[in-house]
DNA sequence: GTGAATGTGTTATAATATTAATAATATGGA
DNA sequence: TCCATATTATTAATATTATAACACATTCAC
């Protein structure tokens, strides 16, 4: 098959879409059109028919689009009914945070370890989980089959446990902290910066 | 003046480049040549340039930038500089790790309250704000000269508090519920979406 | 059944963004 | 002072992304 390589464009819309066809098979809707995805959305009709495009012909002429073969098209491409299992590293207010967020079992994310440093958060519960000396994360990682790192320490840091993930083989890491992190080819890493995004909107505030 | 219109795709690099002429000019370092600043972003050296001149001319021809000068110029751009006061609506995880979140002050950021309607986290103090009864938040408004806000509760009130924001003619909303905000045209919605990021990350752990 | 209306799939066009090429300019050493 | 070097500013070329256009399949009303 041709494999016809899907722009990170169209990747980082489909979430998108996920959402709002989730919505609609819960309203019991069966079909849907670019025009009314386009308007829920607010991405343009052609856009949206290009997007659906890429990943072959869903659509039915004259109609449009099944909400729940459409829904499950994008899940798939997504992954998003693997179960990832993931370590995280860093149990600050941040790293908490992130284990308690509702919904991520929805997209597959599935924490089986948590790890810290500090004294005062080992032996911690976070939602069942419970937190490890960081001094077993090694052999936590030879053992389990462990998909996603989850960086939630402070950037001094952050770098040292890319590497160790790295080490163990993760192809995919979640970082939270502010700094680029090195890694080899194969591996991506999707980096979230609460700073980069704030001042995205400062700069907006400022010039709108 | 003629006001040219920077590109989203340019002002979302900007912060990258602050953050690294920060780190160099606290290494003391006078100059950096496009070329240098591309092995440290892995953006390209002719688009750090072409980046750069949007905002007009800071290079030297032989020399190459100097730090902070160029530091200052994006800082001026981003409006890092420009103290701006914020309002939290939502006190939970996730309200709590934003509002403790360190490095914000350095973009300009100022949480000058934070509102719950919850009476369990009433009361209670972060980082040496107080949270307050939501009940109190349209007098806050009213009376305070607050600039963004930011919605740190659930889906099925996120819109409600948006409208709350608008009406008291808030012009940028950080937003960090999973949900598109509708709000007028002069408005600018910044979203951080835990979910969408994840997926993408899903997607390119599937497809790599 | 037939024809108008709907709405996709696909191709063509336009707009943006990125990369490459080149002309211009400052620097520093002989 | 003048030349070689470094490196920007700017223009040109390319690649990517988004929008528009339209032929054709499907539905639905009559």
């Amino acid at each position: 098959m041709a494999e016809k390589k899907i722009s990170i464009a169209v990747i980082r819309r489909l979430p998108k879409y996920y959402r709002y066809l989730d919505e609609l098979e819960k309203s019991d809707v069966k079909g849907v059109s670019s025009q009314e995805l386009s308007e829920l959305t607010g991405f343009t009709a052609s856009q949206i028919r290009q997007d659906f495009n890429n990943f072959g012909g869903f659509g039915q002429q004259g109609f449009g689009y099944n909400v729940r073969s459409l829904k499950l098209a994008i899940s798939e491409i997504l992954g998003h009914d693997i179960v990832k299992n993931a370590v995280m590293i860093g149990s600050g207010n941040l790293g908490k945070t992130i284990a308690k967020y509702p919904g991520f079992r929805d997209c597959g994310l599935n924490i089986i370890g948590i790890f810290d440093r500090n004294p005062n958060n080992i032996g911690q519960d976070i939602d069942g989980i419970q937190i490890q000396d960081i001094k077993n994360v090694e052999n936590f990682l030879e053992n389990k089959k462990v998909h996603v790192g989850i960086i939630s320490v402070d950037k001094e840091s952050a770098q040292d446990i890319a590497d160790l993930y790295v080490k163990y083989g993760l192809k995919g890491i979640w970082n939270f902290a502010p700094i680029d992190l090195e890694v080899p080819e194969d591996v991506y890493v999707e980096n979230v910066s609460f700073t980069e995004s704030f001042l995205v909107l400062s700069y907006f505030l400022k010039n709108k």
